[in-house]
DNA sequence: CGGATTTGACCAGCGC
DNA sequence: GCGCTGGTCAAATCCG
């Protein structure tokens, strides 16, 4: 493990390590313990306990990186059910894939942040490559997208998305009158997600999935070789935090969403999205269309109450989840990248990482308690909603509106599998799609 | 009024 | 060293 990483490790948490958090652990000790009085969801799936890595820095507050898969043992009979569904995802690649069972893992790819691997025939999963793109600190230019030897992860038949954790020598990113460099400094993950078509997206042209973070747009702009802007995104939580995330469309396919994540929160989970810093805002300005801020996160715009918190609190979970179905995630993590390519096999991959991902969780039941309990009305295993609502596509349909998971049915609104899906979470238009560019 | 979004400008990293 | 590109800042504007 590079020592950059290490040192960053200290104060630093993936966003998805928070994913995971509230999936019902920490990755972080220090962190964690840190956030014993902070209510936070346990969202680990089913019976599925995540293991935590007992070193923060090995899995650079990934979740994923050593987490087993929860869906693993779940999914690996009714996901299959899921994927079958070619709906999910309008992309014949992806639908093709979809109907495979198979976990987060097996669609993850591994991105050199040096760019010095071999680009992987990633042409299949347009939506791994522009993860690994997003992922790559130097973008497209010689960003290469590792594929996990043995695993096929960007295979046609293992890219559905992907999640990738880029660290290149954490710095976390600061005022650009800091100095610090930027670029290359980064950690990142990528995640790439189900999108609506960019004829539905919001002006941004992107519709993200929430989470628990409040997230704050700062930026935008276009992306070279991208017809898709590129949004900013800094975390609101907390004053202070480095947290950062990236949102765009994949070039190569539209349906696809890209979200990177930068740094990490150095602070608890929000008991209440809405309680931070002016997350309120549920629609965007301008360019509303309205629907297109609908988008089951569209960031900043985090719900007021406990009935939308609940959905958003899914949402980057979902991501999460979703990634570990309709979306494809993938990790990146330098040398510790290599590393696990080289340890890593099949059977490791396809099972779960290493379980050494263990909660730290100070009080996770109590938190869990207490987050479900702001949720108020979500009832059942978080698990069993994202099958509810992703995979059995009828059933909570109803519920729609309060599914957390209902990101799924946003994701694929491109499909059909429910109308109403659609209608809750691709009502954005992205006529103006294109006029968010700048520069 | 507080906070979010938009967007032009600025700055730094990177490749040539 | 220069130009390109990406990332961030910050003022203006919008919204609840």
């Amino acid at each position: 493990m590079c020592s950059n990483f290490l040192k960053s490790m200290d104060n630093y948490q993936g966003d998805l390590a928070d994913i995971v958090r509230a999936s019902g652990g920490s990755i972080d000790g220090g962190y964690t313990a840190a956030t014993a009085s902070v209510p936070v969801p346990d969202w680990r799936f089913s019976s599925n306990p995540i293991n935590y890595s007992s070193d923060p820095s090995e899995d650079f507050g990934d979740p994923f990186t050593y987490m087993r898969d929860p869906l693993i043992q779940n999914m690996d009979t009714p996901v299959s059910g899921f994927f079958n569904n070619s709906n999910i995802v309008n992309n014949s690649t992806v639908d093709d894939e979809m109907k495979r069972p198979s976990n987060i893992f097996s669609r993850m790819l591994q991105i050199s942040p040096n760019g010095k691997l071999p680009v992987p025939p990633c042409d299949h999963s347009q939506a791994a490559a522009a993860a690994a793109v997003a992922a790559s600190p130097t973008g497209l230019k010689g960003s290469p997208v590792l594929i996990p030897n043995n695993h096929s992860l960007i295979s046609p038949s293992s890219s559905k998305g992907c999640l990738v954790e880029s660290s290149a020598g954490l710095q976390i990113s600061s005022p650009r009158n800091t100095g610090i460099k930027r670029r290359k400094t980064q950690a990142k993950k990528v995640v790439c997600i189900p999108a609506p078509a960019p004829a539905n997206s919001r002006a941004s042209g992107e519709v993200v999935p929430s989470d628990l973070w409040a997230w704050r747009k700062y930026g935008q702009k276009p992306i070279k070789g991208s017809p898709y802007p590129r949004g900013y995104y800094r975390c609101s939580s907390s004053k202070g935090c480095s947290a950062r995330k990236q949102v765009e469309r994949s070039r190569t396919d539209p349906n696809m969403l890209v979200i990177t994540y930068t740094s990490e929160h150095n602070h608890p989970w929000p008991t209440q999205r809405n309680a931070l810093a002016g997350s309120t805002r549920s629609q965007p300005s301008k360019t509303t269309n309205n629907t297109s801020k609908t988008s089951p996160n569209s960031q900043a715009q985090k719900p007021t109450n406990p009935k939308e918190e609940k959905n958003e609190i899914s949402t980057e979970n979902a991501v999460t989840s979703s990634s570990t179905n309709s979306a494809a995630v993938k990790e990146e993590t330098d040398q510790d990248f290599d590393n696990q390519l080289e340890n890593m096999d099949d059977a490791e991959f396809n099972e779960g990482f290493p379980q050494t991902y263990k909660p730290t969780l100070p009080d996770s039941n109590h938190t869990e308690d207490n987050f479900f309990a702001d949720l108020g009305e979500i009832e059942g295993d978080p698990l069993d909603l994202l099958f509810i609502q992703g995979f059995s596509g009828d059933v909570g349909r109803e519920n729609k509106d309060l599914d957390p998971f209902s990101f799924y049915d946003w994701a694929a609104n491109t499909s059909n599998i429910t109308s109403a899906a659609t209608t809750t979470t691709t009502a954005s238009s992205a006529a103006s799609y294109g006029d968010a560019t700048r520069d």
